[in-house]
RNA sequence: GCCAAUGUAGCUCAGUGGUAGAGCAGAGGACUCAUAAGCCUUUGGUCGGCAGUUCAAAUCUGCCCAUUGGCACCA
């Protein structure tokens, strides 16, 4: 079979709950997951949580309960997070599971059969009271702040993975390949960390001082250490040593924040598997932070708002406009209260809501609950026409160049254009008329408004899956899998039956 | 210090050489099918600063300023 379009989030650390961030990015790449369905590819979406370390263990230990159920516990909570935003995945992977423990251990045998990994003492400065190792950089006036405790030096053997060697090849390969990272001024950030020589990469702990980790298959006294147990999942869930393997591998699109692009995605990943003998995935699709994330003063008053419970109080489909509306993709962009109300209310509700109400409203009316036929075509059906035939024409490169902000402002302004059209018409006036001709303005009105409604759902599928088939299903349009059709201005609706009125956004409670 | 991104109307942003744009917020108006919504009109900007290239610069070049991020012997 051929290749399957391999989406990835990156996994979230099994250190705390969700917050913002890990949500846009599961509707980043949800997105982009089924916008590819859409355009027809057979998609693998994969997101999971990463489970081990010293934050998981302490935390266990600090609430006397084994780490798994720490972890147990997150799994939950991120799962669920991922099924409530109506996120696409189709595997979940943890880390802590047997198939991932089974392709660490593979790896790190082969790559130390192949001399890739080897033994090497290290001397440095380590405080038991914070069970870390400090650097000079961490001394305040010369002595190491009073958190660390006493400070000792110690001697201590771990096991290296060989850097080095692939330093030149990975700068050649980021120089020639401009399209692997977007957007490209990141590819910078990478090439400016490789202009100084690359150290080799610690890649275990000894377990008398990290218990909570895949052992090392050569050598039972230690673990690894998070990067050949975290980026490895990438390939674990894609099927590394079956058959499927192929099918999925390489990924088309790591999906990362732009944290973690530099050195560990854009450095240890790349030469990790150009020493296993395997391709890189194919783009780096890195996004940008939000500001004032996790909780922002209202100002009104002067409540901490944490963004995810509007999710529970505005529906997920709201929550993953605004998002997506707000932030173009590879900057930063500012999340408050009043920015999302502001989109919700104007947007979503006064927009498109009320127009969804209004065509059901009329319907009802007017034209006994039946989307009518459209007969004639006059100036202002001509008028909103043209401007579907430049939405349309806009919108599939957009959504491949990832402006999504920019997509749904075009889409939006088409929702517009459908309200001016109706105050152009206005139906309601012609229903008073008795002419003939007046009759087939109204009906036609109504015909053209469900089409044109029927023709942004379909480009808003992506961003909003949840009203984009509400509202279809209210205008009697059927289910699509695939964008083939869609797009085109038709008469499929004439004859279905509308549904009842229905407000798809309400207006919040008003203190 | 080095590198990068960002800096356009009160707010969020679009606009990469040819007389400053959109949405929201504000003001006024006509209408009434609709979630006190929608529609029309309108106030508002020396496009961060300085200099340069050009017939012409928000748009190209240089310098500067501000904000943010990357540049950790993270053992």
């Amino acid at each position: 079979m051929s290749k399957r379009f391999y989406i990835t989030t990156a996994i979230d650390y099994a250190n705390g709950s969700p917050h913002l961030g890990h949500a846009y990015e599961k509707v980043l790449t949800d997105i982009v997951a089924r916008f590819r369905r859409l355009q027809g590819d057979e998609v693998k979406f994969l997101t999971g949580l990463d489970e081990h370390g010293q934050k998981v263990q302490m935390s266990a230990q600090k609430c006397g309960v084994e780490p798994i159920e720490v972890c147990d516990r997150l799994a939950g909570e991120f799962q669920g997070l991922c099924a409530r935003l109506g996120i696409s995945n189709d595997d979940y992977i943890r880390t802590t599971e047997g198939r991932h423990k089974a392709v660490v251990q593979e790896v790190l045998q082969k790559l130390y059969e192949k001399g890739e990994i080897y033994k090497a003492e290290y001397a440095g400065f380590y405080s038991p009271r914070q069970e870390q190792f400090v650097t000079e950089k961490e001394k305040v006036d010369g002595e190491w702040p009073e958190i660390f405790g006493e400070v000792e030096e110690v001697v201590e053997t771990n096991y290296f993975f060989k850097l080095a060697q692939y330093q030149d090849w990975l700068v050649e390969t980021i120089r020639e390949n401009e399209a692997m990272i977007y957007p490209r001024f990141r590819a910078a950030d990478v090439l400016q960390f490789l202009k100084e020589p690359l150290n080799d990469l610690c890649i275990s702990r000894p377990k008398t001082r990290l218990e909570w980790g895949i052992e090392l298959p050569f050598d039972a006294d230690f673990v690894t250490y998070v990067w050949f147990d975290a980026l490895t999942n990438y390939i674990t869930a894609a099927g590394y040593g079956t058959d499927a393997f192929s099918e999925n591998w390489p990924a088309d699109y790591h999906v990362i924040g732009k944290d973690i692009l530099v050195p560990p995605h854009a450095v240890y990943w790349p030469i990790m598997l150009k020493a296993l003998g395997l391709e890189l995935p194919r783009h780096y699709l890195v996004h940008g932070w939000w500001l004032s994330s996790g909780s922002k003063m209202s100002k009104s008053t002067g409540e901490v708002v944490d963004p995810l419970t509007l999710i529970e109080q505005f529906g997920a489909d709201a929550f993953r406009y605004f998002v997506t509306r707000e932030m173009n993709v590879g900057q930063d962009s500012e999340f408050s209260l009043e920015l999302f109300m502001s989109r919700y209310n104007s947007d979503l509700a006064n927009d498109l809501g009320n127009l969804v109400s209004r065509l059901l409203n009329m319907g009802g009316r007017y034209t006994e609950g039946k989307v009518p036929k459209a007969t004639i075509e006059g100036e202002p059906e001509q008028a909103l026409k043209a401007v579907w035939e430049v939405t349309k024409a806009e919108l599939v490169p957009l959504y491949e160049g990832f402006q999504f902000h920019r997509a749904l402002e075009r889409i939006f302004g088409f929702i517009s254009a459908i309200n001016k059209y109706a105050e152009t018409r206005a139906p309601w006036k012609l229903a008073k008329s008795e002419a003939e001709e007046d009759r087939e303005k109204l009906e036609t009105s109504l015909a053209v408004m469900a089409e044109a409604l029927r023709l942004s759902m379909v480009l808003l599928t992506p961003v909003m899956p949840e009203i984009s088939s509400k509202v279809r299903a209210l205008i009697g349009a059927e289910s699509f899998e695939s964008l083939k059709g869609q797009l085109d201005w038709g008469t499929s609706l004439a004859g279905a039956s509308l549904g009842e009125k229905a407000i798809l956004f309400p207006r919040p409670e008003r203190n």
